[in-house]
DNA sequence: TACTCTGTTGAATA
DNA sequence: TTATTCAACAGAGT
């Protein structure tokens, strides 16, 4: 499940091979769909010979930027199963791996099993603009407690999770993220975003901010979310409500799979 | 064997 | 225009 925490995360992993040349760029299969956007022999050419040179995250996306201007860029969405990984230098290929960016250290690995990911390519001086339209980030100064206000008023119909869900306005929120920010919040998933009042506006906004908060910080621990967590109880069996030990409850709310409090968060 | 579920995006449909 | 449903794909579980 590659939210925006998994994303930095594998982000961070192919940072060890920063600075260094692509000696080799391996396709599996070039037909494979994650190449669906892009001309994979074009990718092929531009890429080998180039040196890594930086990396950016952003919700469910990133970039790595090869050659001496960073003017090759490379886009990754992993989508449902994607998954980046760091091998040995000499390395064949497994299943389900579709591009393997070959150093003389190392290997950087795509793996992607059901092909939902996409690869992205582009030779540009300038940020492409399949980069530059992404919305701001969760964590960054342009995410404010407003714009979530307005989201909430421009898609008044749509359930709270359905909401969440939306990329253009929350990148990187994935399921289980949704239904934690909004047990945090204590909002009810299947709430109509248009009828929060103003302090659950408030509510929405900070639990939202602190959820990619403390999921970025528990990158580097090992992924040890809290107990105190909705996350660690969300699917057990009998599962309880970290906070009032009431039974958690489950359903199909804007499509997905949803669990929540049903005293914390009442309908 | 046949079915269901997974979880993301984008296209089709209401 | 906006909300819901479905298809894409592969694999694990019942």
């Amino acid at each position: 499940m590659p939210e925006l925490a998994e994303v930095e995360r594998s982000r961070r992993l192919w940072e060890v091979g920063r600075g260094a040349k692509v000696l080799e760029v391996i396709l599996r299969n070039r037909k494979s769909r994650i190449f669906r956007s892009i001309n994979p022999e074009e990718l092929v050419r531009s890429l080998t010979g180039q040196r890594l040179s930086d990396s950016e995250a952003l919700g469910k996306q990133m970039v790595f930027r090869f050659g001496n201007r960073g003017q090759f860029w490379l886009g990754l969405h992993l989508g449902m199963t994607g998954d980046l990984r760091v091998e040995k230098p000499r390395y064949s290929f497994l299943k389900h791996e579709h591009l393997v960016l070959r150093q003389s250290k190392r290997s950087l690995v795509f793996s992607d099993p059901r092909q939902f990911g996409r690869v992205l390519f582009a030779e540009s001086d300038v940020t492409p603009s399949w980069w530059a339209k992404l919305p701001p980030s969760i964590l960054s100064n342009q995410f404010k407690r407003s714009v979530v206000a307005e989201f909430c008023q421009r898609r008044k119909g749509s359930p709270l999770k359905g909401l969440l869900l939306m990329q253009e306005r929350f990148p990187g929120v994935g399921n289980w993220m949704a239904d934690e920010i909004l047990w945090r919040a204590r909002l009810n998933p299947k709430t109509r975003a248009g009828a929060l009042v103003e302090r659950e506006v408030t509510s929405l906004y900070r639990a939202t901010r602190s959820v990619c908060a403390k999921a970025i910080e528990v990158i580097d621990k090992d992924w040890q979310f809290p107990k105190s967590w909705l996350f660690a109880h969300r699917w057990e069996d009998g599962g309880k409500c970290p906070r009032c030990h009431t039974g958690l409850m489950r359903d199909v709310v804007g499509g997905r799979r949803t669990c929540w409090c049903p005293k914390c968060q009442p309908g």
